[in-house]
DNA sequence: CGATTATTGGCACTCTCTGCCACTAAGTGA
DNA sequence: TCACTTAGTGGCAGAGAGTGCCAATAATCG
């Protein structure tokens, strides 16, 4: 016994692989999230989600715990893409020079499409609670990585009080810049939504170390 | 016709005062803060907290639209008191030493219970996912108010973008403040618990300046 | 093919939350 | 005091969210 979990003579039928699986997540969101711009989220239930996305409901509420979580899919896509652009960020460069010379090819990483529907839906969380609740919560999970690229940055752990504390800040002004993109931007994504949103971002920043 | 809402002749029952409806709500929510920390938010349902708070499952319902909202009062009763003395935060003086001169009667405002039960939600929020969320939704609504004090201080119209990211950023370091001292603080509240949280948020503000 | 394991779908069930309606409570003017 | 009017409460039925359980199917290996 050289190792204990290699130890898999493995028979019978195999896991189903884990980006299999996401991209049948993110397959059920995009219908989903279509829905719940048409019809509200209310409105859209389970079983209508399940049925378009030719599924049946038992298996819908298995890839899903909760009718909100469906956003996660698409979301997470586009704030992993910030992580990993955050996790890029040379020693010697400053957060916002680094943003206008890495953030640009996030617009060739996903189709105009998902970037659409993530707009959308951050536009639709302004009025629906859940989902805003939802978004929070993706948010601070977000808010985690964000830290622990800030304590590698560092060298801090971390935990620490003042990692945790930058790390929040930022997040926060994320979601600012983020939900003034969405709200002004009512119609289709042009080239230059994104750089406007990384401009805001910048722009936000700034503000930020204004304050006293 | 001088006023035109004035003119109520007013017949039938008057509608219970809002400040009676807010103090049945905080009742119940006393009652079902209890419960989700005794058994968890999952296993406490409805029909449950209705039933310690004396009134009909029913009723209940009408007084929280979700199981999770029953927080809300308690929350509120803390972070509407936060708002109170930043409002009252003199344009001549450091938000750190205003905070130091005003925070304290914080602790005379509330009995040591509820200061106590706001802490053990605020440390269950850690572990319930749906009471994070509703949590997070609440730390918004607080960032709102938030903007505004800051606006009035400043002049700048409070959806002014650095308003909001400011507003945002002092937000967020309040919620680690928060999640540190309700973390590290097991047992009973003393004295020096908030005394505790007013230096662990003037220390978290001083450590944002210091982002770059 | 037969054994084995993973995934799916169906069914029943609990719980959350809502609409509706009758009933009680609390006031008004006659 | 009695009608009258309006507000809040409780009960009941029901839609929808989500879960546990089991049978059916799919994928892989020998």
């Amino acid at each position: 016994m050289t190792d204990v979990v290699s130890e898999k003579p493995r028979r019978g039928r195999p896991p189903v692989s884990d980006a299999q699986r996401q991209q049948q997540r993110l397959d059920i969101s995009r219908h989903a999230v279509r829905l719940f711009a048409e019809q509200g989220v209310a409105a859209t239930s389970g079983e209508q989600i399940a049925q378009v996305a030719g599924v049946s409901e038992r298996t819908f509420w298995r890839y899903f715990p909760h009718k909100e979580s469906c956003v996660e899919p698409l979301l997470t896509k586009m704030i992993d893409a910030f992580c990993v652009v955050l996790r890029a960020w040379p020693a010697e460069l400053g957060l916002i020079d680094h943003l206008r010379e890495a953030y640009s090819p996030l617009l060739d990483s996903a189709s105009d499409e998902d970037i659409a529907a993530v707009l959308a839906v951050v536009r639709l969380t302004q009025g629906e609670r859940a989902l805003r609740a939802a978004y929070l919560m993706l948010r601070e999970r977000a808010e985690h990585a964000l830290a622990e690229a800030l304590a590698e940055r560092t060298g801090l752990p971390p935990d620490a009080m003042e990692v945790r504390v930058q790390a929040a800040a930022m997040s926060a002004v994320l979601k600012v810049a983020t939900d003034d993109i969405a709200r002004t931007t009512s119609g289709g994504v042009t080239t230059d939504t994104l750089d406007r949103h990384r401009e805001e971002i910048a722009r936000a920043l700034r503000g930020l170390s204004r304050l006293r």
